[in-house]
DNA sequence: ATAATTTTGAAAGTTATTTTCAAAAATACG
DNA sequence: CGTATTTTTGAAAATAACTTTCAAAATTAT
């Protein structure tokens, strides 16, 4: 029952009659193994550490191939290139401005909030974002 | 003291050594007289019927000219175009999927919790952004 | 093996801004 | 008020960050 990501991604690819290809095996090991949130780029220049002919696109598509079998969430943080994650428990994002850096934070009030404010006039929530930017502990001391 | 958005911007241009331009002012003005959240190209052609020499850089220009004093603030719902809003009172934003509709909330209870889990971390707040993605209540009916 | 499909990577295309530049407008100066 | 100086303007070119296209290469089916 608990799949790992590797046969979730498989399981979706046979469902969709895709196939399996070296790529996408190397590029989602490698978008598992890390943990942090990733730039396409970086995920680009990891993965070229392992094979060096893996293209800027293949990493997109693939993304997007987890992103479609619910593996991975792309973020918007500011403006410039999206951030992907793996997808996993839920939690909300606390960003430095100065330093860039991402700490999570998760919090069931807040949730309970959410969801009385859309009862209230009858919205019915499919997905939420709540990021708080602003200046780390580390950087205010510079 | 309560000084309108165009003393507000006028003091700005000056401070600046910038210019006064015609142009400036009716897309200010259209800008103030609107009060929904408007993408560039929504404003220009509001601002076009009122003069259709002024171009979309004209609009861009003044709408940065606005964040940078603080009256208005760029919103990045989704993907595509930004919106622009007037600043004043905070609000959060509930966003319908399908038909792109915008709800305004506020809730002083998350406020609360959000500064509340900022100080856990020590962590200095500049802004957030919350926004709730769903289907608002006339969509569901459908 | 061979045929039928899907993938890949490079390059071209999109979208939504941003920047550049020469002509026009605004303010400063005499 | 005219002229000089600087800033604006609008059109067009440039950017950033994807997204799509296409012919060659890799997979899977037969």
């Amino acid at each position: 029952m608990p799949e790992t990501p590797q046969e979730i991604l498989d399981e979706f690819l046979v469902s969709r009659g895709l196939k399996h290809t070296r790529q996408r095996k190397v590029i989602t090991e490698e978008f598992f193994r890390s943990n942090k949130h990733l730039r396409i780029e970086e995920l680009l220049s990891q993965v070229r550490k392992l094979d060096p002919s893996i293209g800027y696109v293949t990493v997109y598509r693939t993304l997007m191939l987890l992103k479609e079998c619910g593996l991975a969430h792309q973020r918007h943080f500011g403006e410039g290139q999206s951030l992907f994650e793996k997808a996993g428990d839920h939690h909300d994002h606390m960003i430095c401005i100065k330093c860039g850096s991402i700490a999570e934070f998760e919090d069931d009030r807040i949730e309970e909030l959410q969801d009385q404010i859309a009862k209230k006039k009858n919205f019915k929530i499919v997905s939420h974002r709540h990021e708080i930017y602003g200046c780390c502990s580390r950087c205010q001391k510079e």
